[in-house]
DNA sequence: CGTCTGCATTGACAATCATCAATTGAATCG
DNA sequence: CGATTCAATTGATGATTGTCAATGCAGACG
């Protein structure tokens, strides 16, 4: 991924107007853009957005065992949706006994949302 | 805006019994989940998010031809991407002459927003 | 101790994805 | 007309992803 993105104007082009006026350099570098293509990709998934809006939803912490059964696939392709996010940062989860409670992180999205409007 | 999905609250735990009552639900919004997946799908790859930036930041539509040195990549993979995309109605293009303006569709990302806040 | 329970990990698989080189198509210029 | 330019499409390839079955593992219970 480029960091320097200078524009250079076409020297080529048929005689006329040029196509379009200069474009300015993103100034979302490319290390914030990684950062919240992660957080993106991580939403970018069905179950994922739903497990993250019931956790939200129920702003405290919530068993593995009570998400399984509100989705259509295996405990571990859940565990696996779980990870992910919380691989990306969105979600954590404290283990108490055999249980494993999951949470979102607060202003986790924040981000994500701000940059959005 | 939320998804609707109802938990069933926790039990004690049931010597010998399954740990939750399956959840059988009508999920309404499975689609809309989905609907809102796709965008943060397509927002979960850093080239497209900053491209969607350049684009929202012109505020105008921008040229295929200054867009493509923007970024280390190949013409065709920004077609592709720029078709990812149109795809999921975050951006549309206007062709004129031998050019291809792209822009933000202006409502595209307040559905996500929305759900982020 | 042994067994059960809740969750994570592994391994495997097909599907999707990002990428490029090559080509195609369309529009413009000489 | 032919040559040129911009953008989309095609085809191929290696990487990543979502999924499940099987297994592993740690805590709780008897």
């Amino acid at each position: 991924m480029t960091v320097d993105l200078e524009l250079v104007p076409k020297q080529k082009r048929p005689a006329g107007e040029p196509c379009c006026e200069p474009v300015v350099q993103p100034d979302v570098n490319a290390e914030l853009a990684t950062r919240m293509a992660d957080i993106a990709k991580a939403l970018g998934d069905p179950v994922r957005l739903q497990l993250v809006d019931v956790l939200r939803k129920h702003a405290g912490k919530v068993c593995v065992c009570e998400l399984v059964p509100l989705f259509d696939i295996s405990q571990p392709t859940l565990s696996h949706h779980l990870k992910k996010l919380r691989d990306a940062g969105i979600v954590d989860s404290e283990r108490r006994g055999l249980w494993a409670y999951y949470y979102v992180i607060p202003d986790a999205l924040k981000e994500l949302s701000v940059w959005l409007t």
